[in-house]
DNA sequence: GCTCTGATTTAACGGTGTTCAGGGAACTAA
DNA sequence: TTAGTTCCCTGAACACCGTTAAATCAGAGC
């Protein structure tokens, strides 16, 4: 009996073609700009359908983002392992600032488009994240018991720094803010060896931190409104 | 003959109700969940009233945005004129960071707000935000011309790297995403002397800029969307 | 064949930003 | 004072939006 797991199979096929046609028309329209009715045109269903897919229009890029931080988190993951400490935080921030390359529509999606929902607690894509942010804090951790780092480099804040500024060159790249001869590849690496080279000098950091990677770096990092959406 | 001057007055005076209403319910709900409507309510005129004094809803926006970045243009300045360029520097950065605990309702419209429309080229904001960064990396140059940091530091690389980092902790404050033992001054600074500390030691930047500044910078800043709101 | 289930559509609700013809008050000129 | 003009403001409407309830329809199971 095959049946269900055909319907199964059709349900999840219909889900899809939600999914990839509200990527590229969020990506080439901006959150905003897309309606459900569009969506729904796209592949054409009618605008209720999407209702027995999806619990609104926010789910919808919810289940997109959800996907796209399990891709940055694989890409991560996969980056690490070889190296010294210090190597492994050198190589996750690459791997981060790679996404925004290969992944540009996620990516955008992810850290970029102004007008997409909130990220809350609670979400899964949430703990992603955080989990990611805190596997980098840690990483740093080990620089500094390591000795890579001076005793002084407050992980937390450190992590914050480095966060704020790779944001940057990635989004540079991906908005086409630079001129053909400008290689953003190079001003990616150019801020995280700044950065590295300014926490290898150690500076003392005197911020107080208490867990404040444990909810704190994903507010700042994606630029959470403090309203809802 | 006062007649058009209070008649002028007046209508300046209905104006300005406007856009304290908005800023008001902009900063308590969120730019996406205020409506004309609301707005209209709030000053006990018709939504349609509101079409005399301003284009649209982002019209409005665009008025309080571009007081705001006049705001942060004339405090920054204030804060400059004295010590070295080094010092300028770091003044002037902090004058940033003290903004937006000055001002949080309009540091919140400029910076943090994701619902708000995009910053275009052309707009008078625009210009004077990308004015105030253009001096940000003069004065780096600067720095760099005295000798404070090494001629290897790349002023445009450096001011965002300054810029994006910054940022992080203006928004953590804002959002309360620290605890109360936590203080969000100590982390701005540290922020800010990890920064400078890394730019003294002076890592060889790669990046080639070309006038990298004169229309770079304030897309990455603000995280423009490549779409129209 | 019939029934039942569940996916899909139709039609509507309450909201949005925005436009426009007209009313009416205030000012000007005779 | 009166007639004309100007212009702010309103009411009503338009074209959308996200979302929902009821009707419809296809297909599976008996």
């Amino acid at each position: 009996m095959g049946i269900k797991e055909r319907q199964d199979r059709e349900r999840q096929a219909v889900r899809q073609s939600i999914l990839d046609a509200a990527r590229d028309l969020f990506t080439s329209e901006g959150y905003r700009n897309v309606s459900i009715r569009k969506i729904a045109e796209r592949i054409e269903y009618s605008p209720a359908a999407i209702y027995s897919y999806f619990a609104g229009k926010d789910d919808i890029y919810l289940a997109l983002a959800e996907d796209g931080f399990r891709l940055l988190d694989s890409k991560v993951k996969s980056a690490l392992g070889h190296g010294s400490p210090l190597d492994e935080v050198r190589a996750g921030w690459w791997a981060f600032y790679e996404f925004s390359k290969e992944q540009p529509a996620y990516f955008e999606l992810m850290f970029v488009d102004r007008s997409v929902p909130a990220i809350t607690e609670g979400w899964e894509g949430f703990e992603i994240l955080q989990a990611l942010l805190t596997n980098a804090t840690e990483g740093l951790q080990r620089a500094v018991d390591a000795g890579e780092l001076p005793p002084a480099v407050n992980p937390c804040a450190a992590m914050h720094v480095l966060w704020g500024a790779l944001v940057g060159p990635s989004v540079l790249r991906l908005c086409q803010r630079l001129a053909p001869g400008e290689d953003a590849d190079l001003l990616a690496r150019d801020v995280l060896d700044s950065i590295l080279t300014g926490l290898e000098s150690g500076h003392p950091l005197t911020f107080h931190p208490r867990e404040c990677c444990a909810d704190g770096p994903v507010a700042s990092a994606v630029g959470v409104p403090v309203h809802e959406p």
